[in-house]
DNA sequence: TTGCATACCTCATGGTTCTAGGTATGCTTG
DNA sequence: CAAGCATACCTAGAACCATGAGGTATGCAA
């Protein structure tokens, strides 16, 4: 058995978080990297490359514009998120509620 | 693309939800399906193909024993937990706690 | 005897994440 | 100025998981 880097119940979750962050303001695919094991406060650890393909898809699909930059002497591929990721990043954050809450109440019903 | 019967962030949810019916009683396989439809208010439906694979694979690793009987003139194969099945359970709902925790928190962090 | 619900099973597919690689550049320091 | 490290990008392949679709068999009711 491999150790694994991050924990179950991990499905969608990276897009999500990746939405979320830029939905704050526009990012870049290696700073995504650092402030995810920041902001979850070291629980998870996104590596380039979980993070690199979902930037791929989300621009693919339009959820997020791109723009080459060179800032700080970087090259750097910044991501925007649109309207239609914005609707997207609210229908993953309903979904997510309400699993979230599902769960919790199959785990103790409370008609018991 | 295809309709998902099952929302995201199901990762690990249906062997936990398993596990945890199991843990209140013995279940066999058919019925667990009927139970998790109904004790999620029909938000979750797993289907016979989702449910046997995990209860197999659960056996084989220990977490649950086995045994088969014939009740109401049908032939069933009961599952009931084991020590090291409460340990699992123990242990995913830890994580199942920690993960929406963090990814709560990362999502509004205290600290802006 | 036909059909439906119960009850078991497995295989192939598709989607997601991770590991492990690779390239290139800028900065710092000896 | 060379070496090493951090930054910054990328992809391919493996591993894992849930699902749909299919298959078998039996009991019971119409």
């Amino acid at each position: 058995m491999k150790p694994r880097s991050n924990p179950d119940f991990f499905n969608g979750v990276p897009e999500l978080l990746i939405l979320q962050l830029i939905s704050e303001g526009e990012k870049y695919g290696y700073e995504l990297v650092r402030l995810i094991r920041l902001r979850s406060k070291e629980q998870f650890s996104l590596g380039e490359g979980s993070i690199y393909p979902i930037l791929h898809s989300l621009a693919e699909t339009g959820e997020l514009s791109t723009r080459e930059a060179v800032t700080e002497g970087r090259r750097r591929q910044y991501y925007r998120i649109t309207a239609k990721g914005r609707r997207k990043l609210a229908s993953m954050l309903a979904q997510w509620q309400s699993v979230t809450q599902a769960v919790t109440s199959t785990l103790a019903p409370s008609h018991v």
